[in-house]
DNA sequence: GCCACCTTCTGACATTTGTCATGCCGAGCG
DNA sequence: CGCTCGGCATGACAAATGTCAGAAGGTGGC
């Protein structure tokens, strides 16, 4: 029989993370060693409890899942890292796997689905649901360059032109051609919407 | 002894709602009677099955819980409702309370707790959670009339004045009116960053 | 080496906004 | 009854924004 496999469960909800605990506490091969309500707590406990799987919530307060992931990569590279998301937004599955996540699910997914995958990462292996993967898929790769991205992203709070330029250290005509170019591309009727569209699709 | 409590457990997020179940079927004197995914499923499920207690998260599709807590309110008047939910904004407990929500608590409670509140609800007394209520208190009430927040609501998107004009049937004008007065009153630069900061609030 | 593309800028122009003054109507209040 | 306030509107002006053309330097591919 192989041996038990060892989670680190972090999640900011106490009343999913203790519900969720209990849940996989009745696999019989699944064994919590830690609990984190934050990034930062997060990665301190994996420090502390060396588990072999880390099952995290993508929102968290102090540094979001994908935050801990890079972290957990370089420190515990024996580790692997399961993302759970409420909000399956595009961009965030591509940033995950970048950051060498092994898994990525939507909290749609049943108790008995999530201790499966938690045995297929633990096994080495990759699990993306097939929905987020699609949804990734259909969304493409951002049609944005570097700067229009970055621009956009300052745009996001509803900062005026010549803020934007003061933050990006760029002249506020640039500012505005980055802009325009960036909703057209998006098909937005102004900067606003853009920032909207580029959110719901994740390249931002 | 009294009788069982019977629930009523409404999220869209599987795992959760699971969990969540099981957690709570742990209490001798709780009992699930239904679950659903949705809000027009939760106003199905209740009618079927004319629970004691309905727990419903915040943000479903279809409808939101304190729409649902609305409809309840009048077809089933002897089912108490309590809301759970994950992001606390204190417009959304003004709301709850005005729909005659009896309970209102974030996810960040312990299933203990949170089986205590359904058995506070459910005798009949109210339960608010402390920290929500201190945040309802402290960003105080709309300072916006119920135009202004219209407006603004409409404006949410990025949608140009003129698209705002045509969706409230007013005149240019008199919605640029509107939203320069919104942003005042909100201490804004535009009207952009004022629908951030009243989102924030709950004020829409 | 040429071509395509990104980055960055300038200047000019049309359009969209924000802001303000002002007016009218209806409801609520002392 | 008159006052105030909210809802609704105009019109006019200033400021912010969007759009376009053009231009120069850099990088990378073929």
């Amino acid at each position: 029989m192989t041996a038990d496999v060892r989670l680190l469960l972090a999640d900011d909800e106490h009343l999913i993370r203790g519900a969720l605990a209990a849940l996989l506490a009745l696999e019989d091969d699944l064994v919590i060693v830690a609990e984190a309500a934050s990034g930062p707590e997060a990665l301190a406990m994996a420090r502390a409890h060396q588990p072999d799987v880390a099952v995290l919530d993508l929102q968290m307060p102090g540094a979001d899942g994908v935050k801990v992931a890079t972290s957990l990569r370089t420190e515990l590279p024996d580790c692997q890292v399961l993302i759970v998301t409420s909000h399956g937004r595009p961009g965030h599955l591509k940033r995950a796997l970048a950051a060498g996540v092994r898994g990525f699910v939507p909290k749609t997914v049943s108790a008995q689905r999530l201790a499966e995958i938690i045995r297929t990462v633990h096994a080495g292996n990759r699990y993306v649901d097939p929905e987020l993967a699609a949804d990734a898929i259909a969304s493409g790769d951002s049609p944005l360059t570097a700067r229009e991205a970055e621009v956009l992203e300052l745009a996001a709070d509803g900062a005026p032109v010549a803020e934007i330029a003061d933050r990006a250290a760029l002249s506020q005509g640039t500012v505005r051609n980055y802009l325009s170019s960036a909703a057209t591309k998006l098909g937005a009727e102004n900067r606003h919407a853009a920032v909207r569209l580029a959110r719901e699709r994740g390249w931002v």
